[in-house]
DNA sequence: ATTAAATACTTACAATTGTAAATATTTCTG
DNA sequence: CAGAAATATTTACAATTGTAAGTATTTAAT
């Protein structure tokens, strides 16, 4: 394959992986739209265990900026499904539980939203889902040396 | 592999394909940024033909509501690098045009943008490159088959 | 002990995205 | 041809995301 089609070959592959990610994430989600949860919150609720969790420590697990915690944390708090509560030990953390609706929310989802995630995933053979993992962590560990540059 | 492990395997999967490929986008499309484009708006002037094209034509060509066009469209005419015209055969069309600053930016960016994608994906090999399409053609397909259920 | 630095969270702002409704224009139907 | 349906775009609204700046609290340094 010569040089430029090697390119051009590289941009399409990079076009459909967005592309296809993007309609995934979106089919697989509307599961949740179903519910009344973004992805953002199903993924903040899904990240609280018994004891709480810091906002901060949210931020880490579900891979957001912490300003960006604020408001699915707001609207989370709004639909009565979590509640804030400040830290004794360290009064500027803030920690947030889930109520028993939002525990049950939560289970309801977990009963389907796996079924979910394998059934578009089903199309793919254990050997082609080890197969595209290999390749998602080279690319996880390229982008990670690439962005330290 | 037990049912339950395999299930947590694929749920583990779709999470690292989403992962990946949200950094991956951010990483490729920050050369974007640095000329003061979004990802969205460098899609859209990398759409318009010397000819010019509608709206609805863009919405479909970077897969977007035609909703959101205005917004995107709003800024770039905004920043001068497009042009609106109405066009005179129907007139509920509204085409947009690349401006000489526009055309100019646009060479700039598709001088490095392509290369970037090019580096960020020469952790794989031709073969892998290749497998990863197919596996992306399948995943499109079925998104396709059961959107449609 | 007072100041400086670090940490945790919030606020403000701009852009994107999706859904739904509104407006204008064209095309289809009877 | 008149009214209905379809098409193209815009507007309005809510949620997300990123960046930057602001506030409160804790920890470190002198």
């Amino acid at each position: 394959m010569s040089q430029t089609k090697e390119q051009d070959f590289t941009i399409h592959l990079y076009r459909e992986l967005m592309h296809t990610t993007r309609n995934l994430r979106k089919d697989v989600s509307s599961v949740l739209r179903e519910k009344g949860l973004t992805g953002s919150q199903y993924a903040v609720l899904e990240a609280i265990p018994d004891e709480g969790i810091a906002l901060s420590a949210v931020a880490k697990v579900i891979r957001r900026e912490p300003s960006n915690i604020t408001g699915i944390v707001d609207r989370l708090e709004q639909s009565g499904w979590i509640e804030r509560g400040r830290d004794p030990d360290d009064r500027r953390v803030i920690r947030i539980y889930l109520t028993d609706e939002g525990q049950n929310l939560l289970s309801e989802i977990q009963a389907v939203y796996p079924l979910n995630i394998h059934r578009r995933l089903s199309v793919l053979s254990q050997e082609e889902k080890e197969t595209l993992l290999q390749i998602l962590a080279k690319l996880k560990k390229t982008n990670e040396m690439i962005a330290d540059t």
